[in-house]
DNA sequence: ATGAAAGCGCTAACAT
DNA sequence: ATGTTAGCGCTTTCAT
């Protein structure tokens, strides 16, 4: 492998003005070519390992992913990565398996790896566990789709409650007031979030909760049809369902479908999250919208200051709105008086 | 930040016999205690840039994915991290967006951060392109999904015309010879080839090709419901369906259900590839499998050995047959004589 | 079993 | 603008 002190030799100048070279200081015009012609023909590349060795800098940041398949944070990992690129700055992605232990894990690599900073999609919500975690690395933590009430790192997520709030009134706008919500057995912070946001919308429009229309399934998928079913079974009937994430949509869709019920005639419906399989339902789905490349770039923006300060600025927290995607899936039912 | 000299400092020792303990090494068992007691005061990481810059092994494998979100990708690199792991091996995942130029800097990333070897699902498929391509590169590269002749580095794939062949087979012989087939617009390896399983497997029962029965699907989802709806306008339509991958499986369900016709009374239906939403499906449908598990752990034996040997020994290809997952997809039809 | 010291490839301070 | 050099934190050889 070739090292700088090759280039050097190769080029007869010095490995200082090499560096300077790769780093874009100032190097007479007349050398450039020569430099990188001897680069070219050694196919070198800078070793990042000594130059992280060197400055203390490794111009990669960590990302924790509960999956890989997880929607959100491939999202968000991909954004991240764009918007880290014009930094020069690159993503090591460290699968936690949705497991505490895994986020451990993960740490400590990204710890041995010395990494600049991390961002995280933390599965647990005790916040105190979280803070007294962190303390013990020293990069800041960026938080996504959860916060800790700024204790633990600086955080960006959404409006869980009032994107579901403002679902679930759209939905009553509509006319409804038979309104199931599907939402995940665990009792994280968005889907409580979202399920506080459909339970305050229904009490301020004056509508009972009715304990039968809470479906909850799990994320394996094994419940979600016969769950789904049972919203049927009864003489009471929702007439609309309103789905708190990606997964809950997609397969309250496939469901309804399987069953024969048609969107919007037979059942309303209010989704959450876009990707690429709405691209196919029809009638598209009426659905909230995390703004991932916003989330994305915040959440980079705030690593990269982070990074450069290294103060223990006060952690700040950036709370964005989600946005509203008409769909044809809410049909409208008169109003009885 | 605590290095090994802090530790020599705290523990009375010196930085060679720490640096042993934590490479396992022979060291006194009254002096364990004692240094695992200042890495834990001191929450002590190893530097993997320095250990990198020193042993030239840095541990860490780089994969390069066309999107987060590719099914086979992320299933693969889940897999692969897993057996790494024991290996004290991590992933770096890149994503090329899906085009070469993305790939290329992936490869030159990695070739900075002096990974010990690449996994990669490349989208192209010119063999002389990557073989000059990865010849500029020293470490190893096992590529997956596709091979290149065993020219361009070691591969792990199936053999997907033998798997579109079994599956269009079991369709025949439930008696069905109106079988279309849903594919990708793109003339990439696995599309083809299990197209040309397809076509074998109609060849070779006696059934001539129907060009209407060959719908291509651009994989952004755009057309999906409009080329599988016209499947259905002529007075000579399909009894069957073969779906070549994960996501022509999904949406071909999710079109065929939102246009009420029910699998299998209505329509038959063989896809390609399990992942979480058919958990959901019902009938579940019948299904080639791939054996990610198998896949991921060939491939990071191969490059476990590469790694080692570092010899240049002759490219190997490991090819893996599908598993058919029995479901309830497909009707019989009585046979006309 | 432990220690002293060289050196991996780079950057940056300083000298020219 | 270019060159010389120390040193980042680790492993490893060679002594002890």
């Amino acid at each position: 492998m070739a090292t700088i002190k090759d280039l050097a030799k190769l080029t007869g100048l010095s490995v200082a003005t090499i560096s300077k070279f790769m780093n874009g200081g100032n190097v007479l015009e007349k050398n450039r070519p020569i430099i990188q012609q001897a680069i070219e023909a050694t196919n070198y590349t800078i070793n990042e390992h000594a130059r992280a060795l060197k400055t203390n800098l490794s111009r990669t940041v960590g990302f924790i992913t509960p999956k890989f398949s997880d929607v959100y944070a491939s999202q968000l990992a991909s954004e991240a990565a764009v918007y880290l690129r014009e930094y020069k700055y690159s993503l090591f992605v460290y699968e936690s398996l949705n497991s505490l232990e895994g986020e451990v894990e993960a740490l400590d690599f990204f710890a041995s790896k010395k990494v600049d900073a991390v961002m995280a999609a933390f599965i647990g919500d005790d916040k105190r566990y979280y803070q007294q975690l962190l303390s013990k690395y020293r990069f800041p933590v960026i938080l996504f789709d959860k916060t800790f009430d700024n204790v633990a790192g600086d955080s960006v997520t959404i409006n869980n409650l009032k994107a579901a709030y403002t679902a679930v009134s759209k939905l009553i706008e509509y006319g409804h007031r038979d309104i199931a919500i599907v939402r995940g057995k665990e009792a994280h912070f968005t889907n409580n979030q979202r399920y506080l946001g459909y339970r305050q919308a229904l009490a301020d429009h004056g509508i009972p909760l009715h304990e039968d229309f809470v479906v909850e399934v799990d994320y394996s998928g094994i419940d979600v049809y016969e769950n789904i079913t049972r919203l049927f079974v009864n003489s009471h009937k929702p007439t609309a369902i309103f789905t708190v994430n990606y997964f809950t949509t997609v397969s309250t869709i496939m469901v309804l479908n399987q069953l024969d019920y048609s969107i919007p005639e037979d059942i309303s419906l209010f989704g959450f999250d876009n990707y690429d399989l709405f691209k196919i339902v029809k009638p598209k789905p009426w659905l909230m919208v995390q703004p991932m490349k916003a989330i994305a770039q915040e959440g980079v923006r705030m690593l990269l200051e982070r990074i450069k300060d290294h103060q223990h600025a006060p952690y700040r927290s950036v709370v964005l709105e989600s946005e509203m995607y008409v769909g044809g899936s809410i049909k409208r039912i008169p109003q009885v008086e």
